[in-house]
DNA sequence: CTGTTAGCGCATTCAG
DNA sequence: CTGAATGCGCTAACAG
């Protein structure tokens, strides 16, 4: 309830002093600057947001713009969200959450006009996402958590997955793994250009043939019977694998019953590796999964502190765009089982 | 860019006329109406959120409380944070995420104080949850989602869980089960007062006391290892169970790796029922589970609307307080063998 | 080093 | 039914 009036009048000194000494653009002399602080501590002053705002044209809010999504909403996603509030709060921003249809960019203009944040991380880019353009031309700072190729340009940050790929399979190599299969995400999610599908496809492809891997990849829905129903044609399919590499969370449980269920196990004749994912995910299932695991810390803090730079209007070094995943070890993985 | 100002030279009106001919608190004529907004259009003007804010004294921000968890972040409470910042948003609100610990009031305090959100939605509530009293005392609106026995006049929505446990447990004794296995979340939370793990404990004890069940609870880590272990153990201990309800979507897998470990088929010769859980979760387990789905619409609908009226001085009969989940039947349920 | 003051863009009271 | 004027609380230019 107190104002800068307030602490002026109780320290004795003009409110452009109280102003400056919090906000500290301008040396004041160190007597005033305890008077002020012990008003502020007295009165128990706290700024207003928004007279704050208002006056100096920054909000100190970010908006992270998440859509529903086909492929369901994962536990990577939840963290990225959580770990993106933590980060900013702790440099005295706040997150705002803004779900929003990605088709329909006029509510985003809606949003974006209203001047509410100062500005936006984008996650779930879609291939040509409409919702770029917009950002754009509203000339607010923002950062792609993923990427548009059709706007190679832009600032953006993402997994790293191409190299994320690589080392899995140099690694599955390097274990023996000759046969690989890769479990990808919906075939839908790859049609409407999902980033994360359409680059570990590429990467699968143009690695098994460089690398010499008899590689076979199958999408799949996140439905517990549908992954077990393909498990068998894969099976069929594709006889002598040894290792199945999972984009994939939620088709996890189908595909280790379905491994199960062809008499085999897991690592001794077959190993899984689940990829792009979270340690929780991992760590629930049995047996415990080893994993390439999203580094969500670095992501986020690469992608906050490009921002927050971007609208403060400071330039820093670009930090780094592509984060690789970090390889953790456990039980799904082992040799293969003579060399087929 | 456009400011009310601009609009009302346009339209060749007051700056008062364009506010109320927007916001609607007094009668304007039809021609002026008209006036206005064909300027609203032609320059595209929004009313800058931040000014409407500093002089109404509201800021159609609603801050949610999240915690970092014990348990885990899970699959229900992203729904529930989608949920709310989706239905916020069809108020014409923002949702802000605060990630803050729950045992240090202090940052809250500081949050609060900056009175940038008009209101307040707790989750993850504790017993003798410290932050009630600095919402309190700060004389901000909230609703607690989830409940606190020291505070029980205080606002809140929370899932029923005595009568989704009702509900599960007649169901399946009208199936023929009399002896059920109840896995629960972890010790620590239990210890810790977390309202889910205490109030599903109670209703347990006592419906089965009721219900002439022969029933055992056992607390549960989220680790998949840990569970398999456990399931030996509760097999030994409970011979002759047939049915295992479980609060702890993260033990899933290995309830059911320990299950079929055992030699025994679902739901042939056990059932497995998953309460307190989200579709998503269930149906990528194979086989697909049996689950009562928290009614996340009913749940957050409930939530913000009663937040709202309360931030907006409005009185509201209180919607509903305790909401049931609903039953969903799928393929791991079915009647007891031979009832022992 | 410090004080005075003009806005920031809008809602709302007061006069008509 | 309408316009002019005030102020929300703070920042930052301006003037010393």
């Amino acid at each position: 309830m107190a104002t800068i009036k307030d602490v002026a009048a109780m320290a004795g000194v003009s409110v452009s002093t109280v102003s400056y000494a919090l906000n500290g653009n301008r040396s004041i002399s160190e007597r005033k600057k305890l008077a002020v602080k012990e008003a502020v501590q007295k009165l128990g002053y706290r700024p207003r947001a928004i007279a704050r705002s208002l006056a100096s044209g920054r909000t100190h809010i970010i908006a992270i713009l998440f859509p529903p999504v086909d492929h369901g909403i994962g536990l990577p996603e939840i963290d990225l969200i959580m770990e993106a509030s933590k980060n900013v709060m702790s440099r005295a921003y706040h997150l705002v959450i803004w779900t929003l249809q990605t088709n329909n960019p006029d509510e985003l203009v809606q949003l974006i006009s209203q001047e509410l944040v100062d500005g936006v991380i984008m996650m779930e880019v879609h291939r040509k996402d409409r919702r770029i353009a917009v950002l754009r031309k509203a000339g607010i700072p923002f950062i792609l958590l993923g990427r548009d190729d059709a706007a190679p340009d832009e600032t953006y940050i993402d997994v790293d997955f191409f190299t994320t790929m690589m080392q899995c399979l140099v690694w599955l190599k390097k274990l023996g793994h000759r046969r690989i299969v890769f479990i990808n995400q919906s075939r839908k999610s790859f049609k409407n250009g999902y980033g994360p599908v359409v680059r570990t496809h590429e990467s699968f492809t143009e690695l098994c043939h460089s690398l010499e891997i008899s590689g076979r990849e199958y999408f799949c829905e996140s439905n517990g019977e549908a992954v077990l129903g393909k498990m068998e044609e894969i099976f069929a399919a594709c006889p002598g694998t040894t290792a199945f590499v999972v984009m994939n969370d939620k088709a996890l449980p189908g595909i280790i019953s379905g491994v199960m269920r062809q008499g085999l196990s897991i690592p001794k004749d077959v190993s899984i590796v689940s990829i792009v994912s979270s340690a929780a995910a991992a760590s629930y299932m049995v047996p415990r999964l080893s994993l390439f695991e999203m580094n969500i810390g670095r992501l986020i803090e690469a992608t906050v502190s490009q921002l927050i730079a971007k609208i403060e209007g400071r330039y820093i070094e670009i930090p780094e765009r592509l984060v690789p995943c970090i390889l953790r070890e456990y039980q799904s993985t082992g040799p293969a089982r003579n060399g087929a």
